[in-house]
DNA sequence: TATAAATAGGATAAATATATCCGAAATAAA
DNA sequence: TTTATTTCGGATATATTTATCCTATTTATA
C-alpha cells in the first residue's frame, strides 16, 4: 500500500508531534529507535517532510525536528503521503494504465474508484493531532 | 496500490478469459500486445498463476492459456492478488507493523481497516466474467 | 518417428527502492 | 571566536522488483 519510506515517514511525524506537544525537538536517532526504521535512512525521509513543509528542522546544537503544535490539527495524512510517494495513489489507476479516466476506464475502474476514494478521505480526514493523541494516550502504538 | 506483476496478471487473465469463451487459447505474445506489456516477463507472471491453478496452459502445438469458461464466474480477483502479491494487502499492517493487532494496533488501525477490507469485499467480490463481459461489450479497456 | 510449435524454467540484466556512510554547513553556547 | 552539536546532501552499497534471454520439455500433427 505505502512505501517503507512513507510508513517510516508518517510514524516518525507522529513521533515528532507527540515531542513538539512538550516544546521538545528530537533527532533521527531518537526518531528511529522510537519506531524500530534504519536511522540514515530515516533521516533523509525527514529531510523530504522539511522540503515539503511537513515539519520543521533547527540546525546546530540543540537542534532537531519539531513541528508547530498549533498546527497539529492541521496537518493531515495525506500531506505526508503526498511528500513521500506522490499522489498516484489518490489519482492512478488501479490496473496502471497512464491516467484514470472516467471515459476510458479500466476494468476495475467503478469498483477500485470507490476503495481509492474512501483511502483518499481517510487520509485527508485524519489529522497528525488525532494520531498523535492516540499514541499518548496509550491506545495505539508505534512499534510492536 | 499493486504491483506491476499484479497488474499485469489481472489484465492478462481477463484476455485469457475473453478467448476463452471462444474456445481460444492465447500465447504470450498475443498476450503482452493486447494488454501492453513486457512479453517475457508477462510470461513469468502467467506461469505463477498456473501454478496457483487461477488459470491452465496447455503445452506444444495449438497450445497457450485458457480459463474453464464455466469456472469463470467463480475465479475472483482476490485469487489472482492472492497469487502474485501474496495476502499482506488484505491482512497486513497499514504502517508495517508486524501484524495487524486489534490489541496491538498501529496508529491507523481503526481508519485503515475499514479501507482495507473494502478494497478486500471488492476483489472478493469481483469475479473474472464481470470484468471479461465488461471489456467485450467496449465498456472497458485493458490499455490506454 | 520427425518436426514444428508452444510453455517451463534457469540465468542474467536493468531499474528502482531501501539503506549506509561521510564530509559540509549551520547554530548555540562556552 | 572556538567548539560541540546537529541537520543537509552527495556518494555509495544492498535488496527487491521488473525485465530479458536462452535452452529444455512437452505436444499435435504431418
Ligand atoms: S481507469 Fe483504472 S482505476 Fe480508473
Ligand atoms: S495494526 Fe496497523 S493496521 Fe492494524
Amino acid at each position: 500500500m505505502f512505501s517503507k519510506a512513507c510508513e517510516y515517514g508518517i510514524k516518525a511525524s507522529i513521533f515528532i508531534a507527540i515531542n513538539s506537544y512538550e516544546g521538545k525537538r528530537v533527532s533521527p536517532k531518537e526518531i528511529a529507535k522510537e519506531i524500530n526504521s534504519p536511522q540514515a535512512f530515516t533521516a533523509k525521509i525527514l529531510q523530504a517532510l522539511v522540503r515539503h513543509k511537513v515539519i520543521n528542522s533547527v540546525k546546530g546544537a540543540y537542534g532537531g525536528f519539531e513541528v508547530n503544535k498549533n498546527e497539529l490539527k492541521y496537518i493531515k495524512l495525506s500531506q505526508i503521503v503526498k511528500a513521500i510517494d506522490g499522489d498516484n495513489i489518490y489519482n492512478g489507476c488501479g490496473l496502471g494504465l497512464e491516467k484514470c479516466d472516467e471515459n476510458h476506464p479500466c476494468p476495475v475502474h467503478e469498483k477500485f474508484k470507490n476503495v481509492r476514494d474512501e483511502l483518499k478521505q481517510m487520509l485527508e480526514n485524519t489529522s497528525l493531532e488525532d494520531l498523535a493523541l492516540d499514541i499518548k494516550s496509550g491506545v495505539s502504538f508505534l512499534k510492536a
